[in-house]
DNA sequence: GCGGTGACGGTCG
DNA sequence: CCGACCGCCACCG
């Protein structure tokens, strides 16, 4: 387990409160755990997290509403745990963020 | 302690 | 749309 207030725990929590059928980007997780600007390092953290970890991994996406991992490597499964939640992602790993953001953006106009 | 690495993101051409 | 660059920083050898 990540150190209590670890740079790692912070993220963890973060990505436990996006609900199911909602998606996330690197972006808002590392605003929501106090960490702004470090999007990178909550990729590394999903990346380290062990295998049958609780933490919702799936519902992370990039800022392009694009599915960041590579299909064979996890990525086909992050499609498929979303599509079972609901949550349209298209054959490429596209995801309509205006859609299923868990927090919507300032709608375009 | 140093340097390479990377599930990112914004900007520019 | 795509690739190149740059800033960011925890982890690992």
């Amino acid at each position: 387990m990540a150190p209590a207030g670890s740079t790692y725990d912070r993220i963890y929590r973060a990505v436990r409160r996006i609900p199911s059928g909602r998606v996330a980007t690197y972006g808002d997780i590392a605003e929501l755990a106090g960490l702004p600007g470090r999007a990178r390092q909550v990729g590394y953290a999903l990346h380290a997290l062990p295998v049958g970890s609780t933490v919702p991994w799936h519902r992370i996406i990039n800022a392009g509403g694009r599915i960041s991992l590579p299909p064979g490597s996890g990525g086909l499964e992050q499609r498929f745990r979303l599509l079972k939640e609901g949550v349209r992602v298209d054959p490429g790993g596209r995801v309509n963020l205006g859609e299923h953001h868990f927090r919507r953006r300032k709608p375009p106009r």
